[in-house]
DNA sequence: ACTATGCCTTACCAATTGGTAAGGCGTCAA
DNA sequence: TTGACGCCTTACCAATTGGTAAGGCATAGT
């Protein structure tokens, strides 16, 4: 059944999330699930494989995002903004995702052959082209642009990674009123950056 | 011997940066040093606890650098670009610490009740009461403020964690063009974000 | 000379790690 | 009826995990 598969996936990718490929054992997620330990490694083969599923999966679901967007919005500047903007509102949504790429990012180092971060580079270079073809911004250098993008997905990854540790810090209330705010001041730095 | 101590927390810091808390054993941070696992034990007690020190370490540099920052310049407006450009520098210099915090505000959710993160609170606040004692900004309410304080060290700090995956991506050459423009454009990004 | 203390060692521990081997059970084709 | 195959199980494995116990050796205080 590919149920069952399905199940194993969602909570690896929960698991790996909250601990990282390392601090997370396969037993953990059977765990989580209601099969073993054996039956996880009978679908996946290996922790890798499943994990490698778990990245391909949201690397995916990314990219038709991206996609999706471009559909739907016409002007160059409206089009990179929406999509900072929708980037930013499923980095929200997928939590989990969110935070087990940026945990990709940290063991890359470690993990470069194996891990197959690739699917970052199409994304960062179609943001990067999209920029470019902004005529409203004077960025007309491919790693000027690159840059600036990257600048931006680090605000709105980092800040969405942060929330256990901006609740714990500043208290339910006021983490909400930073939460209420941040798309309006991330539209405000996107636009910021690419007039400047 | 206290030199005993700071080779341990040398090797520790480097090593829970490159695998996280839970992916490191304290045998694999023992054997980065001439001493065995059980002098590690002896002189710290716990992992736990050694994981403290390393982190108490990083915070102290970091109220360090910016306290310092601080008695160097005067006008606010300078004083707080440049204190967001010193931190990026030292995010670069120390590699390690950075990758580390990182981890840290990953693995908050998890390590809730043992993790002291709360040096991040104070240097949070500081940023912000800059922003706000800056004439120049039409930045009023604390929130905000910190909102824009969270983008300015999410672009510094996503990039400089990034290092080794953008090197694999686009290769040395073109990671050295964008190593090199990042500063110039990060210090672009904060004047265009504060006089928004 | 005796003892205490700090630093570090070897020896050992139960629990957990990722993974293999083998088999039970159901379904489906021949 | 037989055999093959997919799904999942229990049983087991060596290696590694964080940590305890106990002792050796030096230096220092008495």
């Amino acid at each position: 059944m590919t149920e069952t598969r399905e199940r194993f996936i969602r909570a690896a990718t929960k698991i790996f999330a909250e601990r990282g490929f390392y601090g997370t054992s396969i037993a953990a997620i059977a765990d989580a699930t209601p099969f073993t330990k054996q039956a996880l490694l009978h679908h996946f083969g290996s922790k890798e494989k499943l994990y490698a599923e778990v990245l391909k999966r949201i690397s995916d679901r990314l990219m038709g995002e991206l996609e999706e967007v471009r559909e739907r919005f016409e002007g160059p500047r409206e089009r990179l903004e929406e999509t900072f903007v929708e980037f930013y509102r499923t980095s929200l949504v997928h939590r989990d995702d969110t935070q087990l790429l940026m945990r990709e990012l940290l063991d890359n180092k470690r993990r470069a052959e194996t891990s197959r971060t690739w699917y970052l580079k199409p994304f960062l270079e179609i943001l990067g082209e999209m920029v470019l073809d902004d005529p409203a911004t004077n960025i007309h250098s491919r790693h000027t642009a690159i840059s600036v993008v990257y600048q931006i997905l680090g605000a709105i990854n980092y800040f969405a990674v942060s929330e256990p540790t901006l609740m714990q810090m500043f208290g339910k209330k006021d983490y909400s009123k930073l939460d209420a705010c941040y798309e309006d001041e991330l539209r405000k730095l996107i636009a910021a950056r690419l007039d400047s």
